[in-house]
DNA sequence: CGATAACCGAGACGGTACGTCAAGTCTTGCA
DNA sequence: TGCAAGACTTGACGTACCGTCTCGGTTATCG
C-alpha cells in the first residue's frame, strides 16, 4: 500500500475552477506588478477565491508560481522548443547540432524577452534561490525533464560523431543554458539572437575537444 | 560643477560607527537567519541604531547588503583571488592559464560554500534579480572591477598565444564564472573543486579551438 | 390547516444519537474552553458530527447552548430546587417562606459555583444579551417555567398571609433571583450561602410591606 | 521607585488624536452595528488608524469599549445622576430619599433606553461576563466610584434616620441597580419610569423594615 | 422489495476577522 | 543637525471559523 499523507485535504474534491483561476491570477499579477508586489492576498482577490483555498493546496507563494509555470508548460506543449515545453516534446534534430542549438537558444532568448514570462521566471528564480525545497521540486519537475530533452539531443550528436565520446554532456547543458540564464538574471548584457549564436559556437568548441592538444 | 543632490543629508556629519555597525549587523544577520527573515528593523536593532539612520543613507535593503559586501571586499583585499577582492588586486599569473584559473575558481567554490557568504550572496542575488537599479550598481561597482581582473588575466594569456586573438573574452568570463554561479544559485549539483577544474578545462577548449573551423 | 414550514428538514428522520452528541459536546466544551473559544466547528468535531448537522437543526450557537441546558434540566428533573429543574417540579413549601427561599437560593448559589454550569450559564447569558430572539426563547422556555414555580411559592405564602395581598410578586422574583444573577455575572462579590440568606431576609422585608407607614 | 512595566510603549509619545478617534469610532460603531458585528478592524478603519495602534494600547476589544465609556463619563461629568457620572459628582440629596432615588433610577432607565448607550453597555457587559480581568477593572474604575456615590447618598439617609443603622447598604445598592440591570440585560420586561418607582418603593421597604423581627 | 429521497460524516469553498510582523514616514529629545 | 528610539499608517502574513455547498454512504419509508 502506498503510504498516505494524513491531515491533507482530499484532492478528489478539489475545485478545478479555483485551481485554474489561482494559477491564471498568479501569472497575470506577476506580469503586472512584478515579484516584489506579488502577494497571496492579491492572487486570491484576483482569482475570486478565499486565501485559505491557496494555503490549503500550496505551501508557499513559490509553489503557486511553480504550478502556474507548469500549467503554462502543459498548455503550450506544442512548442517543442519552448522553455516550458512538455515532457513528451523533443528538441529539433536536423542532424546539424550547431544549427539546432542555435534555433533552440534563440527561442529561449525570445521567451525571456517577453515581459510576462520574464516576470514570472524572475519571481520563480527568487523563490528557488531562497527555498531549497522548492529548488529540489523545480529540479525534479521542470528543470529535470527539460534537461533530459537537451541531453537527448546532445547524445544523438555524440552518436553521430559530432561530439567526443567522453564529453561531459551535463556540463554542456550548463554551459549553454546556464550562461544564458545568468546573463538574463543579472541583466549583464542584452539578450539577442547573436548572443545565443556566439554562445553555441563557443561552447561547442569546448566540447569538441582540444584543438591543440 | 558637479551636479548636486538636494534634500540629501550631509555625508560629512555621518556617523562612521553607525555605518560600520549596520553593515556588520546586516552581514551577520543574513548569515544567521537567511534572506527571507532579514528585515531592516532587525538590522537596526542588532546594530543598535535607529531605523531612520538606515533609511537616511540607503535606498533599499539590497543597497545595504551591497555595501556590506563592498566593505567585506575592501577589508579582505589581501586575498587577491577572492570574489570580493579589492580593486587594485590581480588574479594570479604564473604563465599557466589553466592552472591559474583552476586556482581562482576553486577559491570561488570555497567562498560560496561558506554559509555566511552563501547567505549574503543569495540575498544580494535576489535583490539584484528584482531591482534593475541595484543590478546596474552591482555591475558597475562589484561585478565590473572583478570582471576587469578576469579579463586582464585572459588578455595576458592571449598575448602569450595561449588563446586565439579573436576569442571573445567577455564570453569566456561568462562561461567560467557564470556557469559556476548558476550551478550554485540553483543548487543543481554540489560545488566541488573537481567541478571547478572540469569547468576550466572544458571552457578553455571552447576558447582555444577554432571558432569557425 | 396548520401551516407547514417548507424547506425544513423532517424531524422524524433526525438522528437522536447526533443530537445527544452535539448537546453533550457543547456542554463539555463550554466548560473546558469557555465561551470565547467555543466554536461550532469545535462542537461538531467533538461530537463526531458534520457541521451541517448542527446548522440543519439549530439557527445559532446560542440555540445549541440553550438546548444543551434544556436537556440538562430535563435530565436532572429530580432536583426540584435546581435552576434547571423540570417543569413539573415545585419549590419546597414547608410553610416557612423565608426558610424555603433560603434553601432554594442556596442551591442556586451552589450551581453557579460549579465551574461547568458557570461556564454554560455565562455563555448562554452572552448569547441572550446579544440576541433578542434567543432572549425571548429563553424567557418562554426556561425562565418562564422557572419563574412560574417561584411565583407559585410566593402566592402560597400570600394566601397564608405571610405576604401582603398587593405585593408585586413578579418584582419579588426579580429582587431575589435577579440580584443574585447580577452579582454572579459581574463577579461583584463572592457567592456564598450567607449572601443568599441576607438577600432573602432583606427582600422579604421589602415585600412584607411598610414597617413605618 | 514605582515599578515600571517593561516592553510597554511609552505613553508620553502616545497620539491623543488617535486615542480619541478610536474611542469615538468604537462608540459609534457599537451603536450602529451592535456588539456581534463590532470588530477591531472596523474600529481601526472608522478611526482612520492602523490596527496596531489599537493593539499597542489596549489588550482586548473589551478594554477599548471600557475606555470609550470612561471617556464618555469624563466628558459628561455635569450630569450628576448619569450612570457615567464623573468621580466628583454626587447623587441628588433633597432630604427625601425615596424621591431622590426615583429621580436617579428614572435617569438610568432613560440612559439604558437610548439605543447608543444600550448597545455600548450590552457590548461591555458581554466582555465583562467573559473576561474576569476586565470585570475587575470595571469594578475598580467604573462600578466602584459609582457605587460609592450611591452609598454616600444612602449613608446620608441613614444619618437622617431614614434607614436603620444596621441596614446593609451594599446590598441595598445591589437591590436597586442590580435588579434594574438584570431586567434590562434579559429584556424580561419593559424599562419604564413606573418600574423604577416601584423598584425604589419596594426595596426601601426591605431596608427600612426590621431585619430581625 | 427495490427505488429514492432524507439525513448523515466529511470537508472544500468564498469570506471576515483575527493578532502579528515589517515597511517606510514622522516626531521627540539627547548630544 | 545627526542620531536612537519608537509611534504612526499601511499592508500582508498565516490561522481560525463562519455559514453554504457539494460529495458518497447509509437508512427507512413509499411506490
Amino acid at each position: 500500500m502506498t503510504p498516505r499523507q494524513q491531515n491533507r485535504p482530499n484532492p478528489a474534491r478539489r475545485s478545478e475552477a479555483s485551481r485554474q483561476a489561482i494559477l491564471t491570477a498568479a501569472f497575470d499579477l506577476v506580469g503586472e506588478v512584478g515579484y516584489a508586489r506579488l502577494s497571496i492576498e492579491g492572487i486570491a482577490a484576483r482569482a475570486g477565491v478565499g486565501k485559505q483555498t491557496i494555503y490549503r493546496w500550496w505551501p508557499s507563494k513559490g509553489a503557486v508560481l511553480f504550478d502556474a509555470l507548469l500549467a503554462l508548460a502543459a498548455q503550450g506543449s506544442d512548442d517543442a522548443a519552448g522553455a516550458a515545453g512538455a515532457a513528451d516534446a523533443a528538441l529539433p534534430d536536423t542532424g546539424d547540432l550547431e544549427q539546432d542549438l542555435k534555433t533552440v537558444l534563440r527561442a529561449t532568448v525570445e521567451e525571456l524577452t517577453d515581459p510576462r514570462l520574464d516576470g514570472m521566471m524572475r519571481a520563480l528564480s527568487v523563490e528557488i534561490i531562497t527555498d531549497p525545497a522548492l529548488a529540489a521540486l523545480y529540479a525534479e519537475r521542470l528543470d529535470g525533464p527539460m534537461r533530459e530533452l537537451k541531453l537527448a539531443r546532445l547524445r544523438s550528436a555524440q552518436q553521430a560523431g559530432q561530439l567526443p565520446q567522453d564529453a561531459d554532456l551535463d556540463l554542456a547543458v550548463d554551459m549553454l543554458w546556464g550562461v544564458l540564464r545568468t546573463t538574463w538574471l543579472e541583466r549583464s548584457r542584452p539578450l539577442t539572437a547573436e548572443y545565443a549564436d556566439l554562445l553555441v559556437r563557443t561552447a561547442l568548441n569546448g566540447l569538441r575537444g582540444p584543438a591543440h592538444p
